[in-house]
DNA sequence: CTGTTAGCGCCTTCAA
DNA sequence: TTGAAGGCGCTAACAG
């Protein structure tokens, strides 16, 4: 039998499609006996239900889209990992969607999505195409947003509290008697990357140390971007004693930066990166960064779509936190 | 409208379901007059077909499932990507699935895909169900696999040409005078790792190289199997003046050993890796390797699924190259 | 406790 | 060119 449907396992069974399919999703609804005979079947032809089928009729897909920029992007495959473990566990499906950061293939996915009838979509990206996310609010599918600029009715969010984290650097640059600390920014078009700086400049003025303009520099979350950067940040006639990039990969620019010219990490200039990628160990030196745990996040991202208590959370959190290694010393 | 079925734009066109259903489907059918008019109405009411309810008919999911171990293992997201890419652009969408290189949740993996119908499964890992194999053969489920050990019908199977890369670098090493060249394995239950290790053995005798024993020793793919594995080479009376890796993790682990013993990478010891994960470029100094296309592993494993030309290809290969960086030196 | 009946939303004959 | 009717595989009333 190639493809056994509910009436062949009723037929082997001799009971009708119904008890056949109670004894699947109402067992006390049947008589152990009956039950018995209808799971020697089930198990006999290899049957297994047709969830296309099952979904049409209870409306419910058990679906879940997961929409991320670039999967190859370090940050992304733990977020996927995290909103994984728990879906499954609860026995959804996930349906995964890239956008390369192109809103057109944005677009693409929202639709893809919209067809398939999944039952909530996390969106882990800034391309957005308000119009389809309209659609998909109208239809009532939950949504979560991460770090998105307004929450709308119906549309989880989740904030970052990247302040946490940064205040946490702050305090050990400090303490290691840091005064003049540089930041390298990522594209400040990207809503991330603002919040990043903004929290570093606070975080800097709540320790009193004034913010130097020429200290803030913008990279482009990528290695050489950071490499860029650093290398700029070092032509100062002044140039800081320690420097907090604003994602790792940055980061390892940076120190790849100072390395080419001829100084040395911790040394001459202390490093510190931000999101604790998988690479932060291994960096050379390891990389002193600050965590931000993605596996948390698809955690929170899943919590949003699928509420257990019934009602929807509208706005959950994730906590940073500093990692020491050793890109930082006193100076 | 919450959602829009097939019969609202139907009454809201004054036509009949077919009608709605032929100008998606078979333009060619219906009046360009009553096409606009059906068209109007799908966009005034915002209309996505049902996915599940065309499944359900057309007896085809347009779902493809892709199991690997692990996402968060860097040799993936690049499969991943390059599998997405072919699959949306011929309008499948993917379902994904982790086993954490455990059987069981291998089996539910599978038994996820079987209930969703899924039109071909990839399947990158090895902790395999024969089981669960048999019934997606025996629903003539498209299924390719990596380096299986022996394919059977109606199994696709990619093939990795590790030799030619293999090749390439231990002429590499002979061309720069080493003539003691170690070998750190991977774990020698996975298939994989045991043709690489045999690809080396082979190349290297294919040099006239001599193959000393003690110079291949086992490792576990990971970062700490390549220090311990190198610590252990660098014991020898004898030690190696180069040292292949398994993969580019064992590789990272390898280099800090030898930092760690106070001696340099290439100085002292040329290190090579394999894969070409994305962090190969960022260690330090940056790691020569043996380059897999992940990307390139993506496609073919699509391409084994859904073939193009109405036949499918059993087996498909994928090359494999030198990339030469900074961890490889003259002796 | 079990079976019969009526859809879920769509595509596909078969007639008109 | 269009429409009516049947069915894809399953669940959920409603009867017995």
């Amino acid at each position: 039998m190639a493809k056994p449907t509910i009436h062949q396992v009723a037929d082997h069974a001799k009971v009708s499609i119904t008890t056949v399919s109670r004894t699947i999703n109402n067992p006390d609804m049947v008589e152990p006996e009956t039950a018995e005979r209808v799971w020697a079947a089930i198990t006999e032809l290899e049957y297994y239900p047709n969830g296309q089928a099952r979904s049409l009729v209870s409306g419910r897909s058990r679906l879940l889209g997961l929409i991320v920029s670039d999967i190859t992007n370090p940050f992304f495959p733990e977020v996927i990992k995290g909103f994984e473990d728990l879906a499954t566990e609860q026995r959804f499906d996930i349906l995964i969607g890239s956008t390369d950061y192109d809103p057109q293939k944005m677009a693409l996915c929202i639709r893809r999505m919209l067809e398939r009838r999944v039952d909530g979509v996390a969106i882990m990206t800034s391309e957005m195409d308000n119009h389809l996310i309209d659609q998909l609010a109208r239809r009532k599918v939950p949504m979560v947003f991460l770090d998105v600029a307004v929450p709308r009715e119906g549309i989880s969010n989740i904030v970052v509290n990247y302040e946490s984290g940064i205040n946490e650097a702050v305090d050990h640059l400090a303490g290691l008697g840091h005064r003049r600390i540089g930041f390298i920014s990522g594209p400040q078009q990207l809503k991330s990357a603002q919040i990043r700086r903004l929290a570093f400049m606070r975080s800097l003025s709540r320790y009193g140390i004034h913010v130097d303009d020429r200290l803030v520099v913008e990279g482009d979350h990528k290695v050489n971007g950071g490499l860029a950067a650093i290398t700029q940040l070092m032509q100062l006639q002044e140039r800081p004693t320690a420097v907090l990039a604003s994602n790792d990969l940055t980061a390892v620019g940076a120190i790849r930066g100072i390395h080419q010219a001829g100084l040395t990490v911790p040394g001459d200039i202390s490093v510190v990166g931000f999101d604790d990628i998988w690479l932060a160990e291994f960096t050379d030196p390891p990389l002193t960064t600050v965590r931000l745990s993605r596996t948390e996040l698809g955690h929170q991202a899943f919590r949003a779509l699928v509420c257990d208590n019934g009602t929807p959370h509208g706005e959950l959190s994730v906590e940073t936190r500093l990692v020491i290694r050793e890109t930082t010393r006193a100076i």
